[in-house]
DNA sequence: AGCACGCCGACT
DNA sequence: GTCGGCGTGCTC
């Protein structure tokens, strides 16, 4: 008699699929891209239906029946298995674990009463409203030409969108996706952002725009019950625009035709736990299996994106000018610290051009990427400093809470009233941060609104949200912050930027340090001057403060030459054997002694060899303990990504039958090494 | 990863 | 005498 077996991918590092008995009706049997809900051990967890089979190599001993099957859920296409499928492959991990996180947790319950609920509730109201679209705005010339170009492609075709901060890139993009929308019937559109929280402008923007259409958004921070609604919403391709962060790729989008991803170059669309994977590249795959455009926009694109522009597999357009009328680029200066002595972290021509815009009525903006007071605090007489006993890393001192804490394993302590080892009363800060940098401003501008956002200053959920709607509003004079400011907002009075600290990332280890801190000046560079030039206002004005002003990293900011700097890296790049000429994975070890860790990567360097792979030798990671546990690593690279992929897939079954008792992990194309 | 079983140390 | 530490073994 003719058996039904489900072949099912469950969420577990167990790198096989499980067979399972249906006891139900052979003749209607269930569908690949279900879900099932089947025993697993003393438990029982939902899985994905991956094939159905009429035999099976499992013992009948050992074969389970299937407990049901939640059929009132359209099966997760074929498309969508085959990039969950890819994904798994690519970043080795077992399948289950790539199709079964991101699919909302109601789904995978026993229960089904939320899904029936979010059933009902699509089916009466899609949340698309009536009401005159908002007028889409004039276009320049190169947006116009961007815009027709993105809407009017066919087919797999990547696109490079390289325009300057401030020169229109999302109106390029929304005029695109009218373009689709309208030509296609049904046409679902992806949009993926780095934050959402940093744009929750352009999901207003989208409804007025398209009033007609549903949209979607798919991020960490909703609600179970939301995320329900917005994945089904998007399953059933009744959202058409889905608007989210990296975690969206992995949605389920039947009639997707485009995706735009935008600030292409951001690091968060790398998952950086669990399945590491790079939303952006996975996107790109998306696009060339279904065949469709895709849009990757940027001021200051990611080195990879950058090479496949000038290699020709990817189109570049270019926005070169300022959308706004009479907005131009900030004048860049840089203060060399050398030369203009600074004071409580300020030179004397920072602290002028901020003096300026106070008496104009004008916003200031000073970025510095430190929060806390100072990054570590010493003992003067005998030299002690505020080490984390945890971690490689320093107590910072954080003033206001009379706290020290550590920024990578949450260590708290009281400060210190004296040297632990001396006894010595005078403990003095180090550096300094943003808090300090605060307190120095209120000395120097006492009737000056000043404001600092950072991580600290924002803990409370909406309080970020606040804090930039009391700039937009004008209620600030001075604005002080570390990255959390950088992205995004869009200022209409701000004409200055002041850059604190920047040097350090200079002489990085990290190879892909400069890249970063390029990207991230001009990212903040872009908060100034983005309305137009008010009579008798100011010039837009970034000062960086430097002491390395002949750097030839902030020559190219000083005139806006990502082009020429990204030339000059890629050349580098090339010349050394890097990324983007190179493919690299990592295999990280982590134990309770340094020793442990690195013994194991060497037994795993033994292990396999193969041509056209170069594993290096194990070294500690460059933070080496976080929370009492030593972390190290190994890198592996190849010229080739098929020699790489196909060596990586060898290795693991080896690491995997070492049956180690070391906590180890792989990722595949590391942004931090 | 869970979750159980199992075999040794300090407590009501 | 038991509660509970985490080693190790298994999951169709």
């Amino acid at each position: 008699m003719a058996q039904c077996i489900l072949k099912i991918a469950l969420d577990t590092p167990l790198n096989a699929c499980f067979d399972y008995n249906w006891p139900g009706d052979p003749s209607s049997p269930p569908q690949v891209g279900q879900l099932a809900l089947v025993p697993f051990g003393r438990r029982e967890v939902m899985g994905l239906i991956v094939g159905v089979a009429d035999s099976t190599e499992v013992p009948p001993g050992k074969l389970k029946d299937a407990l049901a099957v939640r059929s009132q859920l359209t099966p997760l296409s074929a498309q969508w298995l085959a990039l969950a499928g890819f994904a798994a492959d690519y970043y080795q991990r077992p399948l289950g674990e790539v199709a079964l996180p991101g699919l909302p947790k109601n789904l995978r319950v026993l229960t089904t009463v939320a899904l029936d609920r979010a059933i009902k509730k699509l089916a009466k109201d899609d949340s698309a409203h009536d009401g005159t679209p908002l007028a889409m705005p004039q276009l320049n010339d190169a947006q116009q030409a961007a815009a027709d170009a993105i809407g009017g492609a066919r087919g797999f075709s990547p696109t490079l969108l390289y325009g300057v901060t401030g020169s229109g890139k999302t109106e390029v993009y929304l005029q695109a996706c009218a373009q689709v929308l309208a030509r296609e019937e049904g046409a679902q559109i992806l949009i993926l952002v780095p934050e959402i929280n940093l744009t929750p402008q352009l999901e207003g923007n989208i409804r007025a725009r398209f009033p007609g259409v549903m949209l979607a958004t798919l991020h960490s921070s909703l609600s179970e019950g939301e995320r329900m609604l917005h994945w089904l919403a998007a399953h059933q391709g009744k959202a058409r625009i889905i608007l989210g962060t990296r975690l969206a790729i992995l949605a389920s989008l039947p009639r997707l035709k485009m995706i735009v991803i935008d600030e292409e170059h951001d690091p968060s669309y790398k998952q950086q736990e669990g399945l590491r994977y790079s939303a952006r590249d996975l996107a790109v795959w998306r696009a060339w299996q279904l065949g469709i455009p895709i849009v990757l926009g940027s001021a200051t694109p990611s080195l990879e994106s950058w090479h496949h522009a000038q290699s020709g597999r990817y189109k570049k357009l270019e926005l070169r000018e300022r959308a706004v009328k009479n907005a131009v680029l900030p004048r860049v200066k840089l203060l060399d610290m050398e030369k203009d002595k600074p004071k409580d972290g300020l030179t004397s021509h920072l602290v002028a051009a901020l003096r300026l815009r106070m008496e104009r009525g004008e916003q200031s903006l000073l970025f510095l990427n430190r929060r806390g007071y100072a990054p570590v605090i010493c003992c003067e007489s005998c030299g002690w400093i505020s080490n984390c006993t945890r971690c490689t890393s320093f107590m910072v001192l954080h003033k206001p809470e009379h706290r020290l804490r550590c920024h990578h394993c949450s260590l708290e302590l009281r400060i210190p009233r004296h040297c632990p080892t001396c006894g010595n009363v005078d403990l003095q800060p180090l550096g300094r941060g943003t808090q300090r940098v605060e307190e120095g401003l209120q000395q120097l501008f006492p009737e000056a609104r000043i404001l600092r956002i950072d991580a600290d200053s924002t803990r409370k959920k909406g309080s970020a949200q606040e804090a930039f709607d009391t700039v937009h509003r004008g209620e600030v004079d001075i604005l002080i912050g570390t990255q959390m400011v950088a992205k995004g907002h869009d200022f209409k009075n701000l004409t200055l930027v002041g850059i604190l600290n920047p040097d350090t990332a200079l002489f990085s280890q990290d190879y892909r340090a400069s890249e970063r801190l390029f990207a991230q000046l001009m990212q903040v560079a872009g908060r100034a001057g983005r309305a137009a030039q008010k009579e008798g206002g100011s010039v837009s004005e970034v000062l960086i403060q430097t002491r390395y002003a002949r750097h030839p990293l902030y020559d190219a900011v000083v005139n806006h030459d990502y082009d020429h700097f990204a030339g000059a890296l890629l050349e580098e790049r090339a010349q050394a054997a890097l990324p983007p000429y190179l493919f690299q994975a990592l295999l990280r070890a982590e134990a309770p002694e340094l020793a442990t860790a690195i013994e194991f990567l060497n037994l795993a360097k033994e292990c396999v060899a193969h041509p056209a792979i170069t594993v290096n030798d194990p070294i500690p990671m460059s933070m080496t303990r976080v929370h009492n546990v030593d972390r190290a690593q190994l890198l592996v690279e190849s010229a080739s990504r098929p020699a790489l992929q196909a060596f990586l897939k060898e290795w693991l079954a080896a690491l995997r039958d070492m049956k180690s008792r070391v906590k180890w992990s792989l990722e595949v194309d590391p942004l931090d090494i």
